[in-house]
DNA sequence: GTCCCGCCATGCGACAAGCGAATGTCTAGC
DNA sequence: GCTAGACATTCGCTTGTCGCATGGCGGGAC
């Protein structure tokens, strides 16, 4: 059973054409031969001349006809390179993937999934952005990504389709000569003392974002972007931060890490987020359920 | 108005692709938003796959979509291509035409028209082939060629059109001293005792033909095939030949040439010969009207 | 916050196109 | 002359396609 899709008129076309009849070519095609005769008319009509010369046993192509040939098996062989790249789209044998992820979930999760995706399809082009959760969403929406990992998408979720992935909970990094470095969990009241090592100047835009809703005022102390640099202040002796658990098994040795009390940073949920739709793409959901598979690794 | 040719749903969906909408889309293309989203549709049906994200202000090409579009350009060019050299065909800009005639219409009809034909329609590639009547036929129903030149064909007119071209007179060739020389017109019987020089062995197959089946016997001489050869047989007195209308011209100037009797040898038919058939190709179309102008001219 | 507007999807009825089955027409070959 | 094969045509039905109308959805203006 051929596809619908190429049951076109040129198809009738070229068989008409290779087989010299229309009764051949309506047997091989599955039509009856009425139907080869008027969709052959059909075309003629179209083109404004005869295409086939009527011949007591078959038929022949015209000028015209011969005219046509090359060209309608041109389109045909056209038609059958893009039926193949879309199936290659369908079953990841190629395509794109545009991912973005905020900077902790690079540490682990995106990075394993990544390598699960690309090990079984090589085929598909992955490009990767990093931003903030806002600035990511923000390029969804624009179409500029097809998946993104964000966290607690409070401001605008509009136009986008959340799947949560995990929740993670906080931990405070300290040094290890320090006197609660040894503690399972830790309520913020007891690091009021310390200074704190933020990712910026405005708490609202940093971990503490919860914490400082909840009215604790941090001692500020250094600001502090870079992770790795975070880590070196602390492992200084400079401060304290606070580390998401995404972030914890890339931390180095010499910092002992704290979990943070629940009621004081309550876990944060971390979504991977893709354009509202109707489907989304097989990369897409590939990709996601390799997402989902990770977390629930990185959770257990 | 566009040619409804190009109204394929490919032609719809690049200007989808390229307006963004389909709404703009369908005013451009003379149709109703909904007929193009139907018939966005029905293209994503066949191929499987959205080719489109409807977003509130307009579309915007998935990445099947992406990948589908210069296919889908291709083929349109293609069949633009197409379009364009079936119209040349049409307008005689481009094209092939193979004709054939007997020997004595070469020597003026079919080169006068020839030449008039080539100079209206230089694109035409044209392609000739000489031989008998009955050979020229047979080719023309091999589809071996567009147009014959032939004479009266009892033979088999089957499956061939005959557009008659003129009537033709037949000349006896005789030398200059010869006493006949200077009349008007002479009778067969008056040459009873001079020697014919015939082109074939066989009476049936040559100019004497309708002679020869109303009863007279001509004394047989050489038998020469060659125009050129029979015209210097005849010049040097050894014997006299038919001559037709046609080739007259093309005497050498020290043969006189004598008109027979029409009771002896009837005005033979010219006719061109094309494939029967419901539409003669353009070019046998035009070529066909040449031949009748020369045609005309010669029998004036 | 509410309204309005643009855009796409869909239900509906009318019309045309496409199909299969049967029949007609033409030709070649015996 | 008759038969067989091949294309054209007619008929009735199914299917598809269009325009018109309506509905849903989101963004921008007031």
């Amino acid at each position: 059973m051929p596809n619908p899709q190429s049951m076109s008129l040129y198809t009738v076309f070229l068989r008409v054409a290779r087989d010299s009849s229309f009764t051949a070519a309506a047997r091989t095609l599955g039509y009856t031969q009425s139907a080869v005769s008027r969709q052959i008319q059909t075309l003629e009509d179209e083109w404004g001349v005869p295409l086939f010369d009527r011949l007591p046993r078959g038929v022949r192509l015209t000028e015209a006809g011969r005219v046509l040939l090359p060209h309608a098996e041109a389109v045909e062989a056209r038609l059958a390179t893009a039926r193949a790249e879309i199936e290659a789209l369908r079953t990841l044998a190629a395509g794109r993937l545009r991912i973005g992820a905020f900077a902790t979930a690079d540490a682990q999760l995106l990075p394993s999934a990544l390598a699960a995706f690309r090990a079984r399809h090589p085929g598909v082009r992955v490009t990767r952005a990093e931003g903030l959760s806002a600035g990511l969403l923000q390029l969804l929406t624009a179409g500029e990504l097809d998946l993104a990992v964000v966290t607690a998408p409070e401001g605008a979720p509009d136009g986008v389709e959340l799947h949560h992935l995990l929740d993670e909970r906080m931990y405070v990094a300290l040094p290890r000569s320090h006197p609660l470095a040894g503690r399972t969990d830790v309520r913020l009241a007891e690091l009021a003392d310390e200074e704190w090592i933020a990712g910026s100047t405005r708490p609202e835009q940093t971990l503490m974002r919860t914490a400082v809703a909840d009215g604790f005022r941090p001692r500020p102390g250094f600001v502090v972007a870079e992770w790795i640099a975070k880590q070196g202040f602390v492992a200084a002796g400079l401060g304290v931060t606070l580390v998401p658990a995404l972030a914890a098994c890339a931390a180095r040795p010499d910092l002992a890490l704290v979990a943070l009390h629940p009621d004081d940073a309550p876990w944060r949920a971390v979504y991977a987020a893709t354009p509202r739709g109707p489907a989304p793409t097989p990369a897409v959901a590939a990709f996601l359920a390799l997402l989902r598979q990770a977390a629930g690794r990185l959770a257990s």
